[in-house]
DNA sequence: TAAAAAATCGCCCGAAAGTATGAGGGTAAA
DNA sequence: TTTACCCTCATACTTTCGGGCGATTTTTTA
């Protein structure tokens, strides 16, 4: 409703003004004029008639304001290969995998199967392994690998 | 505009309502009712300038849309113990400690010192913590242990 | 306080894991 | 083509692990 403040102060100015012009010229004029303010009242009646009819038969005017709000939604990390390290520890690719199955939980035997060699080689890789991490079990091994990012 | 229509609509009607009244008096009360014609015209005009008023100084209706804008976050990862899980799993205090130690490359042996018992303690920890982990290996039990969130 | 759960330790044995050493074959760079 | 890795495999040996018993001593709890 104080939206169309500036509307009602407008039409009741006009009224006002009307009546004063009315009242001044009545001074000297006298009542001769008396059809004059009827036709001043009519403007101001059918001005507000006008203004409420605007008002109640327009649909309201919408402006739209899009308001961004950020959610924060928490990734479970992805995990970035450290492959600068492993180069730096020259850690080969057939390396690589054994050290990740050894992560996994996989045993020696199961390694070999996995990937269609036999179980010494294995055995080979994961010493390699050791010395290359620095590390005397492949508990130790699979712990300092994780911690350079070397396996997820 | 469209939305407006109504108000045109019903402001023109009212217009050609008064000028057909007007006319039908005309036919056998001739020109001596000028005077009303005028006071229609002032009705009608007044009335168009009451709607043109209401329609351009009403403020528009200020309508808020909210749009959620997602933000990605790598989470940092901060540990929290399944204090739940361990509990289901019936792993003890003791049990824990060895897992921890376990996980983090220690030796059987070299946990004992830690702990202050001996290798054969650790060792029966050890084997009731694959049984509760359903783990063969201790490689096994340590990644199931991480992913339950049981050790960082 | 009695029962249950947790922690401690021991022994044996087999299975993995780890160490050491050697060696053959493949590939890519010098 | 020679050197240098890398991958492969083998044998022999040592160490560590893990499973399967059993047992005693705390704690905790009902």
């Amino acid at each position: 409703m104080v939206k169309h403040r500036s509307v009602l102060i407008y039409g009741t100015s006009l009224a006002i003004l009307l009546f004063l012009l009315r009242w001044l010229e009545l001074r000297y004029i006298i009542f001769d004029h008396a059809m004059e303010i009827y036709v001043g009242a009519i403007a101001v009646i059918f001005t507000a008639l006008g203004i409420w009819l605007a008002l109640t038969l327009t649909k309201p005017k919408i402006e739209r304001v899009v308001v961004e709000k950020e959610i924060y939604i928490e990734k479970a990390k992805a995990f970035v290969f450290n492959e600068a390290d492993t180069a730096k520890l020259g850690i080969s690719k057939r390396e690589l995998e054994v050290l990740q199955l050894m992560a996994q939980g996989f045993s020696n035997a199961e390694i070999a199967t996995r990937l269609f060699v036999s179980l010494n080689t294995i055995k080979t890789h994961a010493s390699n392994l050791f010395i290359k991490l620095d590390a005397s079990r492949r508990t130790q091994a699979i712990e300092k690998a994780k911690t350079l990012s070397l396996i997820p």
